[in-house]
DNA sequence: TAACAGGACGTGG
DNA sequence: CCACGTCCTGTTA
């Protein structure tokens, strides 16, 4: 069922292309190349673990001998638009008409924008190095971490599987790799992933320009901030990592949402993908909804999620909500 | 049939 | 040691 035509649903993630000329940053980059060095140690994990990763976008995947390990399907979702500038952080909102504006106010409210989508892009950045544990500047990035990043990026954009055309790249590899090399090798994706990769590089270049002190909403973004500062963080609790799915600024997933924040009682709305992301995070490609649910289960006994009064099936609840 | 409960045991940091 | 990960048996909706 419901195997949907691509396009008849929103295909809702914007890129939030900024258009920033980076190739100071690419330069400066380059100056430092031979000090850096990735963090390979981080995830003790053969990397052949990762081979053939996708994942769905719905459950509609068989996993029947190899969970991991899916077909190329025909392009799922519709290319993003490249070159965003900065004109529309989401459909339907906030917009302007910039006819009827003098030139100066409308500088004025394209900055804000910008700040506004700048700002967006940085959470979304910090939010999926959290969650996928790695570095948020693509050049620190080992192999592993490149692999969990193309994963992410498939997931979020409804790519089919193009992590494998990548192995053995690390993150400064995959920087040194023009636009059309993409193309060259994943068709019709490369300039999404060119794109998404400048996203990242954009906001690692942000990030170096003003420390997070300096941006507005420091309380709102103190979290994130504190939990990328955490980098390279300690084994992640199972517990914290739905903590910070349901946080996600733009869970356009929605694999898994609150249905009571203030009570922290949530519902996992698809249980193979939160069980593949826990999997992603924590490297066990074997991971599903059965072990990871029994894992909650051992929150029971140690108060820290529990099952709400009316038992639902998928739903559970923060014993100390946020 | 998938989710749920929980025992048993292994494992890796 | 601890927080799972794995596997399992049996139950429930």
């Amino acid at each position: 069922m419901s195997m949907g035509s691509p396009g008849c649903e929103h295909t809702a993630y914007s890129p939030l292309y900024i258009s920033h000329p980076h190739s100071d940053a690419r330069m400066a980059w380059l100056d430092e190349a031979d000090d850096i060095k990735p963090p390979r140690s981080l995830l003790g994990l053969p990397e052949l673990s990762w081979t053939g990763v996708y994942l769905p976008r719905n459950n509609i995947l068989a996993m029947e001998e190899n969970p991991w390990v899916l077909r190329m399907t025909e392009s799922p979702a519709a290319p993003p638009s490249r070159t965003l500038e900065v004109s529309q952080a989401k459909p339907g909102q906030t917009q302007t008409p910039p006819y009827e504006m003098e030139g100066q106010v409308e500088e004025h409210c394209l900055e804000q924008v910008q700040t506004m989508v700048e700002s967006e892009v940085l959470k979304d950045v910090d939010t999926a190095c959290k969650l996928l544990n790695i570095a948020p500047d693509p050049l620190e990035w080992s192999c592993v971490h490149v692999q969990k990043w193309l994963l992410w990026t498939e997931h979020l954009y409804r790519l089919p599987q193009v992590s494998t055309l990548f192995q053995e790249m690390n993150g400064r590899d995959l920087c040194s790799m023009t636009e059309a090399d993409f193309r060259q090798r994943t068709l019709q994706f490369g300039d999404m992933l060119y794109a998404n990769l400048d996203i990242w590089r954009s906001a690692a270049a942000m990030k170096e320009r003003c420390p997070p002190e300096d941006r507005k909403s420091a309380a709102d973004d103190d979290c994130w901030s504190d939990l990328i500062r955490n980098y390279p963080s300690q084994p992640i609790h199972l517990w914290q990592f739905l903590r910070e799915l349901l946080l996600k600024p733009h869970d356009d997933s929605r694999c898994i949402r609150w249905l009571n924040k203030e009570k922290g009682i949530f519902k996992i709305e698809d249980s193979a993908l939160v069980a593949r992301l826990w999997g992603i995070r924590k490297n066990r490609p074997a991971m599903n909804y059965d072990k990871l649910s029994r894992s909650i289960r051992q929150y029971y006994k140690k108060g820290i999620i529990r099952k709400p009064d009316v038992s639902r099936r998928l739903v559970y609840q923060f014993v100390k909500p946020v």
